[in-house]
DNA sequence: CAGTGAGCGAGCTTCCGCTTGACTT
């Protein structure tokens, strides 16, 4: 029988597939992209058509060759690519670079035999105009990348670069930032009771001020003391009494299964895990564990996703464990999360391949560090999975409201009628509620739990206790790397396998930092964000992105050419990079003021952004030229010292100064940096160095990572 | 690797989205 070669995008797959055919199909992995845009220059023509000039990448060199090498061992070659925009490019390039010219497309978007063979029933010819969507998003990444980096270089100093997406994820940090500056904070108070039935003194419980001569107490309400003791004091003459008694039903629905941005949230608010962090312990994850043998076994679903769906096979087997493990009430209908605006569905939800895999079954087989953060993460998945399949949780909910002369005061409870998905996860308890950060987290926190005694309408009760409690009002907080990542999925800005690699990005590029896990814009930051705006208001727009979607569609649906796409673009983007060039003046960056004084003259320093990283220099600049390095622990010290030596470089003759660097001293010519040259310490330098007295210094402490990257949150 | 700010204006950098690399022991 003839050979089949099946090409899939990545390597864990080959080994999935393999198992569910057989002998006759042979399974590669183009490993994602394999051909793109050279590094160097544009590769777009823009005079004719945008022609791409499309180069195999450096590292898929050898892939390729192997590719092409196994295309010719086969008589029947699938693409089968991820079932979306970028596979389908994936599959054309594959299908120029191989230089196929009958190659068949296959999709699944889930890894399942019963997937594999439908699709191989159904093989189609590449889809161009998808293809076609794939290079004006590319190429239009590449123009508005390359052009406003360009001109950044020109008018910025030390700005490096700016995009559709790392630019917008900057500007929503930097207007973050403003807000807070201009918040003015607002005085309200906020006014709690302890009351009891009148003939039950024992039964008391808490209510809280809910309206005042009939308004709803709102921030505003009660602006000030007086006006709460006077509220305190009308309560105190009142005679209270039980006015309404009302029981509701309700249900909680458990959340649905993860997809990227959820689960690096949800590993960074429970588990401590930075999103870099929980997407390589994923990785692992995916790639597979050696559980209880040699034979690794994929532990998890694809983690790059950004679709809830869930395999019918893998839904039906979890039906399976909920009924065994709790009863059949415990099933539930398999909850799907709102899609993520643009969700392409290439993949399914994050899960567990299989639910009979327990986490504590995983713990017991591997235990020790080596893979503590799998096992935690695995934890997660697993539960938040076997939960979202779980009925929901039944509630009563009890609310008193009672009658207080002009006020009114409520109180509630919430019992647990049937637990449902909550017999996994636990009953989330009642928690002294802290001043709310404005809804930036899910807010879906009754008081479960907590008791109100037995009550009737019209039942007379006793104030024990009044406590009001003065408030303001809160500036929204800044960004976590978790609450950045949902706010890019939620206006479509990245794609699951961009979120972690962004922050990084701009991090890197020092537009923003992060203190204390919340993200601040440096002033480079601020500067370049507010000349991209002011010049290119409609790329710098937070919804530039989700209109680029809209016509990629039409792209798509073959309604729209791509090239017209791109001309629409380019020209007035182009004229006003033009205009930018000519007319835009240059950026000046502002100094920080510091407390630091100067090693030289003892003036306050200011903190700069330079080339090479963040550092202190004196305010008496250029009079005094006073210089600290500034460690990533934000803590100054001396720069290295420039200690002359009696050897003369042999390339210019100037004497070669001892130098220092993280890779540990050398001798660096005092020409640096017109002269270049470089002499290693061997032992008859050090010796001589050591008659001359002169001591040589340690190597500096790596700059790369602050110990602040583990820090972990509480258990 | 060093260095860092202003400007001489040499010669350098840059995008987003797919995937994980591995010259030897």
């Amino acid at each position: 029988m003839a050979k089949s070669l099946i090409i899939v995008e990545s390597a864990a797959k080959t080994r999935t597939i393999g198992g569910f055919l057989g002998p006759d199909f042979r399974i590669e992995a183009s490993l994602g992209h394999v051909r793109d845009l050279p590094d160097k220059g544009l590769g777009v023509d823009t005079e004719h058509g945008f022609k791409p000039t499309y180069r195999v990448m450096r590292d898929k060199q050898a892939t390729v060759k192997k590719l092409r090498q196994a295309a010719e061992d086969a008589d029947r070659i699938y693409l089968a690519t991820d079932p979306d925009r970028e596979g389908e490019a994936i599959a054309w390039h594959l299908q120029e670079a191989l230089g196929l010219s009958d190659a068949l497309r296959i999709e699944f978007n889930e890894i399942t035999r019963t997937a594999v063979e439908s699709a191989l029933e159904h093989p189609r010819r590449v889809d161009m105009d998808r293809v076609n969507a794939q290079q004006a998003r590319r190429v239009l990444d590449r123009l508005v990348g390359y052009k406003l980096s360009e001109l950044l270089w020109r008018k910025v100093r030390n700005a490096r670069s700016a995009g559709r997406v790392q630019s917008v994820a900057v500007r929503l940090i930097v207007e973050r930032e403003r807000e807070i500056r201009d918040f003015v904070p607002q005085e309200y108070w906020r006014i709690t009771a302890l009351v009891c039935p009148a003939d039950r003194p024992g039964d008391v419980f808490e209510a809280r001020l809910e309206r005042v001569n009939g308004e709803k107490v709102d921030v505003g309400t009660i602006a000030d003391e007086a006006a709460a003791n006077q509220v305190v004091a009308e309560l105190r003459a009142a005679r209270l009494e039980v006015a309404e008694l009302r029981t509701r039903a309700g249900t909680r629905q458990p959340f649905p299964p993860f997809i990227t941005s959820t689960l690096q949230r949800d590993a960074s608010t429970r588990l401590g895990f930075r999103p870099q962090r929980t997407m390589a312990a994923a990785q692992r994850l995916y790639e597979g564990l050696p559980l209880g043998g040699d034979t690794p076994v994929g532990m998890i679903t694809y983690m790059r996703t950004d679709s809830t769906r869930v395999a019918n096979e893998a839904r039906e087997e979890c039906q399976e464990y909920i009924k065994h493990t709790w009863s059949a009430q415990h099933m539930g209908a398999g909850r799907r999360g709102a899609a993520p605006k643009r969700a392409q569905d290439a993949h399914e939800c994050i899960r567990p391949t299989h639910v009979l895999h327990h986490p504590d079954e995983v713990d017991r087989q591997l235990p020790g560090r080596d893979h503590a953060d799998e096992r935690r993460l695995y934890r997660l998945i697993w539960t938040r999975f076997v939960a979202s399949q779980m009925a929901p949780a039944k509630l009563e909910t009890t609310t008193a409201d009672i009658a207080a002369g002009p006020h009114l005061l409520r109180a509630s409870s919430t019992k647990v009628v049937f637990p449902g998905y909550m017999d996994l996860t636990g009953i989330p308890r009642p928690e002294p509620k802290a001043a709310s950060e404005n809804g930036e987290e899910d807010g879906e926190d009754e008081d479960l739990g907590r008791a109100l005694p037995p009550l009737r309408e019209g039942e007379p009760l006793l104030l024990r206790d009044t406590t009001p409690t003065q408030r303001f009002t809160q500036p929204p907080p800044r960004y976590t790397e978790a609450s950045l990542v949902k706010t890019l999925e939620e206006r479509g800005i990245g794609r699951p396998s961009t979120y972690a690699p962004i922050l990084t990005t701009i991090t890197e590029r020092r537009y923003v930092r992060l203190e204390s896990r919340r993200f601040q814009p440096t002033p480079l930051g601020e500067a370049v964000t507010e000349a991209l705006v002011q010049q290119f208001p409609k790329v710098l727009d937070v919804d530039f992105t989700a209109t680029l979607e809209n016509e990629l569609d039409d792209v798509e649906r073959g309604d729209v050419d791509w090239v017209a796409l791109l001309t629409g673009f380019y020209e007035p983007f182009e004229q006003a990079v033009a205009e930018a060039m000519q007319g835009m003046d240059r950026v000046r960056v502002a100094a920080v003021p510091t407390d630091h004084e100067c090693p030289k003259c003892g003036a306050p320093m200011l903190q700069r952004e330079g080339r090479w990283g963040t550092f202190l220099g004196c305010s008496k600049y250029p009079e005094c030229d006073g210089i600290m390095r500034l460690g990533r622990d934000g803590k100054p010290s001396l720069p290295t010292p420039r200690i002359e030596t009696e050897y003369k470089c042999e390339n210019c003759g100037k004497p070669l100064i001892l130098r220092n660097s993280r890779r540990g001293p050398f001798l660096g010519c005092a020409g640096y940096p017109k002269c270049r040259t470089i002499v290693k310490l061997d032992d008859t330098i050090r010796g001589r160095l050591d008659e001359l007295g002169i001591a040589i210094p340690a190597p500096l402490p790596p700059r790369g990572k602050a110990a602040s990257d583990e820090e972990e949150a509480a258990e």
